[in-house]
DNA sequence: GATGAATGAGCGTTCATTCAT
DNA sequence: AATGAATGAACGCTCATTCAT
């Protein structure tokens, strides 16, 4: 099991050797650690016991193996919540399946050894935005930067227009579910006034999620 | 008319010397044309015909400029919502009207020559959420840096309470509605299929807000 | 026909393998289109879709390339010379054809599939006095780097002392002829202020030459 | 007395300063000593104490510090023509005295305590042709960067034609005389084969120009 | 013999910052 | 208060080279 990512991310995958692998993983885990501000390729190396050069022949820069990471989650992300879906024939049972996953805390997968899908989460989580947050935005969408995240909007907009065909918003319905989660999520963490869901319950984020969710798309 | 901004956020407040004004003035428009990764007080030093260690009397880094703008905007967009607001009784009339402000085109004010608020919209959108997505979020919040946004989510919160005592996430939702406007507008202009919102419509933004707003605070 | 260059100047000689032709060819045309500061072996290895590695096979370093392709030069060049001069019989006669020969356009020999003369001639002008304009030169020169240049400046100077036995510059007439030669060329494309040769055209660099050859000469 | 050199070669003029001084003198007898391939500005500022940042507030690289150098060199030499010039009214008297100072060893001047013009020298003889041997020539040659260059080409052709007023090819003539007297410098220290002028035996490389100037020039 | 992978070293550049004036 | 000069530190990147297959 493998994600398909866009191939000009990287210059050769890092999935492919060892050392891409240890890349992955503790550049991921830097990158939590110490912020994409502060992570470097040189500090990387130097964690790995290799060198910068090295690193470049895998990724040309820390930018786009946070975009890297950012489409492995998404493309992650969206397999799990397919796969599970498939137990669902209702489309409001699959929806909210689908909330679930998004609000819900992320687990450790073990399919996938070079990643941990928690530190993951929470990169995507302070870092998500700053992906696309860029002055060359418009040349990476082109190139397809962003493809897993749309593919998953995709899907959950379906989902919402499975339950109201009728409903006019359903991809920025989509969009503003899949961001919201994370922006309570860190704001219940950093920021607790900016939101009423309390750090580590996630009851509560779900629950808002859901309520918000369906109440805007009854027919 | 000067609102009040955290003090630890300049050495010297940009707003009682001419070059203060140049910095804030041409700074602003840099941010906005180059991204703030690119933009640095070299740069900046060299645009207004100064020096970076001039710049370095004003803001300690590019950091504290950006969130000294950003609480400005805040300060700036509640200011207005609360002077329109009074013309209103009913708290579903005042609601609306914040919604309208929050989704609404921003237009250039002249009583701040020194900002140009349309270009600081777009800052805001772009660069908004580097504010605070930062390793040391933590204490800054403590310092105070965030207050004019939270200032802002209290005041729209509150007009959801208004509306229905009973919402349990009101506070969730203000500030869901306000990352919302910024994302969609992003989103639209940049990476549309992950809207429905047309870019240079702004009607739709505020009929969708609107609508998820109020359905899902109805009682 | 095969010229004898310097063993010391390859590690396997490129003419006797195709990976070692398209070296050559590749290498000179990339010499020739970006200069040789912009030349790498890595963008060489890209070019020719092989490795580094395989090219260090053949060369050492870029520099020995250039000094491998010197040589060919001017075995070619001394070559063509002699050959042709044996149809003359009066020293003048043969004098005359050299300078011709050294102050005349390039052309493709097709003797030669994987040499481009007349590429390789810009190369000689542009970049050929980096060939010698080095640090090492003493110890490159007891190696044996510039054989082919001093044998053909030799024989030139032969054909000087042919003409006038008394004249006691002839190997510095010779080799200032041919630098000349390449020089004035460069001025009439890049510093017209520094030449009254017209670009394209070789018939007033080939009187230049002819009437400072033999009034230098003259008895 | 400051020569004149164009602006785009430098960030801010060496001459100014005391750091820029050091920098001039000391990166000077850097190149003089290991070769420019060899030299760099992270060289230089371990040798002079300072840091590569600091240098580079003079000179953007080593490239428009060689260009530097060598339009002061020409400047330097032009005007010593020039003032010794007038002392002679005859032209042919002028134009021996120019080319006895283009064919001899250059002595130190002590009107510039920052320059040692004798290893200068020998930087124009080693290096000199890579000033104009580049890629960018035609962009550098518009910027102005070989001026000082063509203005002594200029002099000397001047005086040629002075001479012999229906010779053709003075500025060809000229700059053939000025590249000789380096290579037949460099090659009868290097290269002595391609050479009958004796290491330090300055003479025989007046006589040989003279000679041929002369002959060529005469009506 | 040719290649793929990895590396050591160093370069050019820029940044944020400080000091003296 | 504002500026000019200088710097320490680090970053991103590329090169030449080697090793193992």
């Amino acid at each position: 099991m493998k994600f398909e990512i866009n191939e000009s991310l990287f210059v050769k995958d890092p999935r492919d050797s060892e050392l891409g692998l240890r890349i992955l993983n503790t550049g991921l885990a830097m990158i939590e650690n110490m912020g994409l501000e502060n992570f470097t390729f040189r500090k990387l190396a130097a964690e790995i016991n290799s060198t910068e050069a090295s690193i470049y022949r895998y990724f040309e820069n820390k930018h786009k193996l946070l975009v890297f990471l950012s489409n492995w989650y998404w493309s992650w992300l969206g397999y799990r919540i397919m796969v599970t879906n498939q137990s669902y024939v209702s489309p409001i049972e699959r929806l909210k399946n689908t909330l679930s996953f998004l609000a819900s805390p992320v687990k450790r997968d073990d399919n996938f050894a070079y990643i941990d899908e928690e530190k993951l989460h929470k990169i995507i989580i302070a870092e998500g935005p700053k992906a696309y947050l860029i002055k060359d935005v418009d040349d990476e969408n082109k190139e397809g930067y962003f493809l897993a995240y749309k593919k998953l909007c995709k899907s959950v907009s379906d989902q919402i227009l499975a339950v109201n065909q009728d409903y006019k918003f359903a991809q920025s319905l989509a969009s503003t579910v899949i961001e919201t989660c994370h922006n309570q999520l860190f704001f219940s963490e950093h920021l607790p006034r900016l939101t009423d869901i309390a750090d580590n319950n996630p009851e509560q984020l779900k629950l808002f999620i859901n309520q918000f969710t369906f109440s805007t798309i009854k027919k």
